[in-house]
DNA sequence: CTAAGATATGAATGATCCTTCAGTTTTGGA
DNA sequence: TCCAAAACTGAAGGATCATTCATATCTTAG
């Protein structure tokens, strides 16, 4: 893919007055709102200066492109997941396959539920803007912690704790993903909840060769 | 999300001189080029025209929009990979769960992998154009066939085949999914090819309570 | 060979949208 | 109270694009 890149991402000025800290966030919740009812490709600078209830000139006071404004969102909404995942992580060290299994799962559910308007209003971006960079460093991270959380499973030896790592980590991104991505009834989410630990439980108890 | 619902997705014309059919399957290969070195945002009906070698009027001669030309793309794409799976699933109809959960996550792999140019293109259109109504038919289609599927092996008894089915399909497509999207070594297809079958297994031993 | 239908062309139209900047208003400290 | 810095405004510039249509070229049946 040949999408746009990260130019300059930062905020252009940083907020000084508590006027402007209240416009800045207002920026950002109207986006995200505008993301979620209407997509990306339907989001103009002009519609989300006009739902924050400023005009188009402050969005650009703080924000060099309209890219740096969706980037913005996209790392604080990535930084949440991974700290959730890194605080779960923690907790997990040393427990058995089972509470590993469904501390993970239930984690990161709790995580995309948590936000979850963020988080579907985000999905899109990925389309349109090159996020390979931000989204790299999440993984590396959630992957490297999975990894460690694994080795320090008790009585359970990981032939490739690296691959095995990497497949949960897809396996939860991705299941969590297309379901929310597809409508999600209610009754979709109840079916995630407990389908998803069973299935991160499968997996690792398949791999897991017991000494 | 209330983004663009299909309006009139069917070509305007038909081909009936082979040049013409020619044409329009030079605009459907250049649609998916662009697709997949640019994305969705930067796709414009100029550019698809110019690298298809015909001009812009001639597309709209068989498309009403751009819309019904993404449109035309995706429904392909869909029902290759429905094809595929239902033929699978055909086959593996009475065999017991091991060669199931390998036969089906082999075979999804393969319909995605058969024409992976494609299918990492498409994954933007659903950022841009809601594409539900398209999806949906695919997913009951997908999730009937691997509950029967389910239900016809031996010595396995599933307390809620359709929920264990939901989660497969779930499983199958959003694993493969963040794993194409997010760039893709080769190492990273290997891993997938061997741990995906895996991981379905591992689920269907657990949520199977044997007789 | 010829006419009618099929197909292709691409400049022009109109709409949308990002971004800028000259000017106005607000804030908070002296 | 007063002013310099901080914030905010929004019309206008400039660019991109989807879509149309009058015109030209090609194909084939008769």
């Amino acid at each position: 893919m040949n999408r746009p890149a990260p130019d300059l991402l930062k905020p252009r000025k940083t907020p000084q007055q508590t006027r402007s800290a209240v416009t800045v966030e207002a920026i950002h919740t109207a986006t995200i709102q505008l993301l979620l009812s209407d997509g990306v490709a339907r989001l103009t600078t002009t519609r989300v200066a006009a739902r924050a209830g400023v005009s188009v000139g402050t969005m650009y006071q703080y924000y060099p492109h309209k890219q740096a404004l969706l980037f913005a969102i996209v790392e604080r909404q990535l930084d949440m997941i991974v700290t959730a995942m890194l605080t779960a992580a923690e907790r997990l060290a040393g427990c058995d396959l089972q509470c590993v299994a469904e501390g993970l799962a239930t984690a990161w559910l709790d995580a995309k539920m948590a936000d979850i308007v963020s988080s579907r209003a985000i999905y899109g971006i990925a389309a349109e803007f090159d996020l390979s960079e931000l989204m790299n460093r999440a993984k590396i991270l959630l992957i490297d912690a999975i990894r460690s959380l694994l080795e320090a499973v008790p009585d359970a030896g990981f032939t490739d704790p690296d691959t095995t790592a990497f497949m949960l980590a897809a396996l939860l991104g991705g299941t969590v993903r297309v379901v929310m991505e597809s409508g999600m009834a209610d009754d979709d989410f109840e079916r995630l909840r407990q389908e998803l630990p069973r299935a991160c439980l499968g997996y690792l108890q398949l791999v897991a060769s017991r000494q």
